[in-house]
DNA sequence: CGCAATTAGCTTGCACACAATGTAATCGCA
DNA sequence: TGCGATTACATTGTGTGCAAGCTAATTGCG
């Protein structure tokens, strides 16, 4: 029950409150939660909103390219992507010079969501509510944790 | 371009390198996917080792606090507990005076494999790379976010 | 005591995530 | 040029997450 004895050097216990693993899955779910009523006003969810921030940078885009901006694979973009065309938010379409690839492009409507969504940003983050510091330390921390445990398989 | 404020103080942009919602989001299916394999060789998925983690510290627990001690309802805990319980590592019963409560027990096995999952988080923690004051910095900007987004509405 | 409200949990439906497998188009090299 | 490897994407299956609606047990209030 206290933290006099608490495993080796840095909190690599068992305990629950000891994980940043768990700060890292809690706070990601929390601020997800945080953005659904703003994204459902805009008829998206989180990881199509993701989606279509890749798209109002680059309006066309290869489904690889979306999967290798937000570390996504086939499995989720596929169905993801198609519900987007449902919604006619965005086209699909096979480059002609080579057919394996599949252009996404924004439709009209698309590109129009992209004004109702510019508030979206500065909601959330003034509810995280971090000064501009602890914000540029908490995204170059979460970073460096990323690229960390992605290197080396 | 935009005659709008574009909320360049704090990077409250639409380019998806500004966020801090998408590093969080990435950071946090990293780790997950790092931890795989371990649990893998455990057989577990990495919200079933956190349930595991609750029951390893009080042995004995309702789902109620489960889910509050996770953040995680009864939608994602029913199926994730029963599954535990198809593997043998934990028991679930009502308790006899209130039948409304279910109660969570660790098994034989459960409490076994409680040994074989103690290099987990130390082999996890090395392969985040922090330093110590940097682990605790991230777990503490990551509650304090939790914390503020969750609050209110 | 009687009954409405509350509580704890379950179920269904939808949308991710990710592993594994399949397929068509393209590339590269003998 | 022929053909085996590679690439880009789709599909299937499993396991979360979360909302919404449901049941049964308990509580609280007149």
């Amino acid at each position: 029950m206290d933290s006099t004895e608490n495993g080796t050097e840095q909190g690599f216990s068992l305990l629950l409150d000891d994980q940043l693993c768990f700060a890292l899955y809690a706070a990601s779910r929390a601020v997800t939660n945080r953005y659904r009523p703003l994204l459902e006003a805009l008829g998206l969810t989180y990881p199509q909103y993701l989606v279509m921030l890749v798209l109002w940078e680059h309006d066309t885009v290869p489904i690889k390219d979306i999967g290798a901006a937000l570390q996504l694979d086939y499995g989720t973009l596929t169905p993801l992507i198609k519900r987007l065309e449902s919604a006619g938010l965005v086209r699909r379409e096979r480059r002609p010079d080579d057919e394996r690839t599949v252009l996404v492009t924004l439709t009209g409507q698309g590109q129009e969501l992209r004004e109702r969504a510019r508030t979206v940003p500065t909601d959330i983050g003034d509810a995280m509510g971090l000064s501009p510091a602890q914000f540029d330390q908490a995204r170059r921390l979460l970073r460096l944790v990323t690229a960390n445990v992605s290197a080396s398989g």
